[in-house]
DNA sequence: ACCTTATATTACTATATCGGGATATAGTAT
DNA sequence: ATACTATATCCCGATATAGTAATATAAGGT
């Protein structure tokens, strides 16, 4: 018997949600930056330039959907990535897209 | 010396453009039918069930976005996917979903 | 108690995009 | 030429979400 490969429209929407999640360049900004070391917020908005309510908001949805962490140390808050198939992620379409470049470059005539 | 792994905004964009693509779940539907055979629109929009003008605008995105290829046979333009890391990320994205479910659920006490 | 700092939340605006009806276009057949 | 079919495109209402200013909350210091 083979392997089920039908989706189903929970699957489909529930993978679609993890790529959703990873369709803002500001949020794969943090994550990247995050991917380094652990950081708090304040860390993270000079490190990414963007305003704090915003960061804020971002590390609220990577934290519900369950790709970093937080712990609280004083007034700050430390967060970390804890998923780390998210960069392996990164990596394959990094490298398609490189191929991709490749291919059309090089259908171009030399000169 | 160390690969270089800072990301500039253009390449962030282009990596969000790409997870954006893969965003939608009728897009990944479109692709995991078409990930079975070669089909022209009439087929998909049987397959999926959806409207008309809904899965050629989508076809045309991923058509631009270069995961798909396009064949003219007559009156019907034959669609086929032609990035397969299309799959693999899909694949990354499930395992990890599953994983993420088995721990939360061997997290819960015995009954 | 009061002030300061760090973070989260609220409320709002602006923008993007999905789904779908209507229509245009291209190819085929008679 | 006309009629028909398959696909693409235009337009638009509905919805989602990013960014941001203002405010709330929480923790620490004086």
């Amino acid at each position: 018997m083979t392997k089920k490969r039908d989706l189903n429209d929970a699957a489909l929407e529930m993978i679609a949600s993890r790529f959703r999640l990873m369709s803002e360049p500001m949020r794969l900004k943090i994550l990247h930056t995050l991917g380094e070391r652990e950081m708090n917020v304040t860390e993270l908005v000079a490190a990414t330039g963007a305003n704090q309510a915003n960061i804020s908001k971002h590390l609220g949805i990577l934290y519900e959907a369950g790709v970093v962490s937080r712990r609280k140390e004083g007034l700050a808050v430390h967060y970390k990535v804890t998923d780390e198939t998210i960069f392996e992620l990164c990596d394959v379409v990094c490298s398609r897209l490189k191929s991709h470049f490749d291919l059309r470059r090089l259908a171009l005539p030399d000169v």
